[in-house]
DNA sequence: GTATGTTTTAAACTTACGTATAAAACGTTT
DNA sequence: AAACGTTTTATACGTAAGTTTAAAACATAC
C-alpha cells in the first residue's frame, strides 16, 4: 500500500464513499454526466473502479446520490434566506433586500471558486441534460423554491397579481442562472482569449437593481 | 437498392451531405453532442455510417458544419433586427420596440416548434457543454451581437454609461436564454408531470416590459 | 464498352465505457 | 490464531462508439 495520490486535494482520511461523492461532484460539475467516466472518478478518488458499483450500485445511482447530498440543503438554504429577510423589520420589507438575499444564496459564494460555485453549474447543466429523474428536480428544488419566493414576493409587493409573480421570478432566476453559465464560459476560456471580466458581486448588485425596477413596473397598470 | 426510409421526413431528393446536416442538426439539438452517435445520424439520414467521415471527416467536423450553416445567418438576423428598428422613426426609437424586435429574433419563431426553436436549444446547450471552439462561439456570435445591441442601446438610452450597457444586455439575454431552457424542460416533461404552461409570446412580452423598466432604473442616479 | 474517378457499402478495427466476478487483503471478534 | 464479514483489487466481459478500409456500385467521358 504505497498510498499514491493522483490528485493532491483528496482527503485520504475521509471514507471511500465520501471521497467518491466529492470527486464525482467535482467531475460531474466540470464535464457533465456523459463526460465523466467511472474510471476518472475512481482514479481521482484514489480507489478502485469497482468501488462505485460496490458502494452505490452504478454510475447513475452515484449521480443521484451526489444530488441528494445537496438538494435538500440547497433548497433549505434558499428558503431560509427568504424567510430570514421576511422575519426582520416585521412587515416592512425592502424589495431589494429580499432579492439580494436570495441572489447571494442562489449563486452561492460564487465569488471564490469553491463548492457552491460548482453546485450552481451542476444545476445549470441539469436544466439541459437531465440525468436526474425530472420529478425529483422539479418537486424537490424548483417547486418549493418557487413557492417560498412567490409568497415572499406577494407579501412584499401587494400590487403583483398571482400570474405576474411567476413571470417575475422567472426573470430574476433566469438572470442568476445566466450569470453562472457566462462565468463558466469566461472561466474556461480566460487563457485562450481575453474577455471582459464579469465581476460576480457587481453583477449580483446589478441584477437586484434591474429586477427591482422590473418588478415595480407592474405596480402601475 | 430498396430505398427504405427509417424516418419519413427526410427528403431523399437532397444530397447526402445536406441530409446529414439536417439530421445531425435535429439530433444534436434534441440529445446533445455526446448523446448523438454517428450511427444514429446515418440511420435517420438514410445513408451509411462512413458517409459522415467521407463528407465531413469526423463527427466533430460535422457538428461544426451544422453550426457554420446557421451561425452567420443567425448573427445576421439578430443584427438586422436591431438595425431595422434603429433605422425607422429617425432617431426617436422606443426602447420597447428595440427590445421586442431583438427578443423575437432571439427566440426565433419559438412559438411554433420548427427549425428556429431547435437552433435556440442548440445554442443554449453550447453555453454549458461546449463542443465548438470557444473562439468561434464568442467571436462569431456573442461579440458581434453584443456590439450591435450596445450601439443601439446607447443611442436609444443616452443616460446609460458604457459599463452599464453590458450589464443590461446581460440581463436581457439571460432571460431569453432561460426561456429557451425552461421551455425545453417543460416540453420534455409534459407527459410525466403536469406543469404550469409557459406561454412563449406572453413571456417575451413580459421580458420586454420587465427589462425596459430595469434599463430605465439607470436613468436617474 | 471500356476506363476512370466518385460515391456507397459492409465489415473490421480500436478504444472507451459500465458492469460483473472472483480472489486477495483487511479488520474484528472470539 | 482462526473464522467471518467487509472491503479492495485486478481482471474480464459485453457493448457502443468513432474511425478506417477495401471492395462494390455508380456515373461520366472517351
Amino acid at each position: 500500500m504505497d498510498s499514491k495520490q493522483n490528485k493532491a486535494d483528496i482527503n485520504i482520511d475521509k471514507g471511500v464513499q465520501e471521497r467518491l461523492l466529492d470527486t464525482a461532484e467535482e467531475l460531474f460539475c466540470e464535464h457533465g454526466y456523459k463526460g465523466t467516466s467511472i474510471r476518472d472518478i475512481a482514479a481521482d478518488a484514489g480507489c478502485n473502479i469497482a468501488s462505485v458499483n460496490y458502494y452505490f450500485g452504478g454510475k447513475n445511482n452515484l449521480y443521484i446520490e451526489v444530488w441528494r447530498r445537496h438538494l435538500i440543503p440547497m433548497r433549505d438554504a434558499r428558503i431560509a434566506s427568504i424567510e430570514k429577510v421576511m422575519s426582520q423589520n416585521q412587515g416592512r420589507i425592502e424589495l431589494e433586500d429580499l432579492l439580494k438575499s436570495f441572489a447571494e444564496t442562489f449563486v452561492g459564494s460564487m465569488i471564490d471558486p469553491d463548492k457552491a460555485s460548482r453546485l450552481s453549474r451542476l444545476m445549470a447543466r441539469e436544466y439541459i441534460d437531465r440525468h436526474l429523474p425530472t420529478k425529483i428536480f422539479v418537486d424537490e428544488v424548483m417547486t418549493p423554491t418557487m413557492n417560498a419566493m412567490r409568497a415572499a414576493l406577494m407579501k412584499t409587493c401587494p400590487f403583483l397579481d398571482e400570474s405576474k409573480v411567476l413571470m417575475v421570478i422567472f426573470s430574476f432566476v433566469g438572470q442568476l442562472v445566466h450569470l453562472v453559465h457566462v462565468r463558466a464560459i469566461f472561466e474556461q476560456a480566460n487563457d485562450e482569449l481575453d474577455l471582459p471580466v464579469l465581476d460576480a458581486s457587481e453583477t449580483v448588485e446589478h441584477i437586484v437593481k434591474f429586477s427591482a425596477a422590473g418588478i415595480r413596473a407592474y405596480s402601475k397598470g
